[in-house]
DNA sequence: AATATAATTTAGTCTAACCTAAAATTTTTC
DNA sequence: GAAAAATTTTAGGTTAGACTAAATTATATT
């Protein structure tokens, strides 16, 4: 088994190797919450155990025994979340925060009796995919709720999970994931973007929209 | 919070002191696995923040707010172990050792819905009480198998969970926390003990005995 | 009471993971 | 293409918790 310190920048930069096209030194640091030095140090600890690829200055990516250590994790972490939300009924904006401790200390038996109680599920309660034992992961295309036009059909899919507040936000406005809406107007210059789903009205800035990720249905 | 050791160390001062007049420092270490000079170490600092009383040479006890974390520890731990045990199913020779590693995770209000879920529960699948969570418990009297005479009958009240090997042969005879039971025979010298229970004999060893805890029905 | 043995503590190291401050390198700007 | 700005690395420290070996204290034996 690994540290968590090393699991945490492996899960790390997976993520951020996700939606950056270079994962730098800092940009793991500020992810992280810890200094640059700090990063530095990991890396070449990373490297040299042969679960990342890194050269000074260059920036990291993961070996693939890197990789599959992260998605490990994190499918550890999404099922845990599920499980907090379906089985103890934990609020989704709390999941998370639950989960990222629990996530380093299940084993892969309750890993597995989890995993057969939820009914092999496939995506956490903020609908992000639940990597499978043997390291591969569906990855949706994700369309930002700020793409769309008026007009058009569709259906949540994803939401960000980075900042409960903003989760217990869609959660009163009653927009999970497999929530399906039309779009009434979209304003211009980032404005806000009205849309209607189970019969209400919502209206929401730019900047919220922008963490709904969504698929057509037609 | 405290870190994971001074939590450990706390919970087997308190487990110690439960049946040895006096907790002394190469016991504590053998318990935890550690050398004496790590528990010295770890006592010092125990005591520098008032968990612990403790005087070199002269063994070492909780102060009450020491006992009160031990006890929550404690609390957390056999929870758990019921949890998983009713919940998820698992073998009950195996919740002590995933119990170990949750028990420093989990957060106030998770227990609570546990606590809940499992409608308030007394004892963990062991027979162990549950503390309260104002840092009382009910301590019931322990009077081992081995003090029983042929003729007597009884009703298990706990089991030793320190070894899962005993666990697994217990439960592979149906000798669980509730099961009562008639003592046959009693062997001279330490010798087996041969009871019935549930329609059949069976004979124990006195060491097996001996982690068997009962309570007389009349 | 003196000595041998056992238990305990002290002293000094080690590792993991973090930090700050200073130096080095890369990138950006003019 | 040189100077300024930003990023990254190096160097040196800190803390928690473990270790070993040596010194000390307590207990048991004669």
């Amino acid at each position: 088994m690994h540290t968590q310190a090393v699991e945490d920048y492996l899960k790390a930069i997976y993520k951020l190797a996700e939606r950056e096209s270079k994962v730098t030194t800092s940009l793991l640091a500020e992810f992280l919450d810890v200094t640059p030095a700090s990063a530095t140090g990991m890396l070449k600890k990373l490297k040299q155990m042969n679960l990342a690829v890194y050269e000074p200055y260059k920036g990291v990516s993961l070996t693939e025994a890197g990789q599959k250590i992260a998605l490990e994790v994190i499918r550890h972490h999404r099922l845990v979340e599920l499980y907090l939300a379906e089985a103890l009924n934990v609020p989704w904006d709390q999941v998370h925060e639950e989960a990222e401790k629990w996530e380093h200390v299940l084993s892969e038996d309750l890993e597995d009796r989890i995993d057969a109680i939820l009914g092999h599920p496939t995506a956490d309660p903020h609908g992000a995919p639940i990597p499978n034992r043997d390291g591969t992961v569906a990855m949706p295309a994700l369309s930002p709720l700020t793409d769309l036009e008026a007009g058009q059909t569709g259906i949540i899919t994803e939401v960000s999970d980075h900042d409960s507040a903003l989760l217990r936000y869609l959660g009163e406005m009653n927009l999970y994931p497999e929530t399906e809406f039309t779009v009434l107007d979209v304003a211009p210059f980032n404005g806000p973007i009205t849309i209607r789903s189970e019969n209400s009205e919502k209206i929401l800035g730019s900047e919220v929209a922008g963490y709904i990720f969504v698929r057509l249905t037609e």
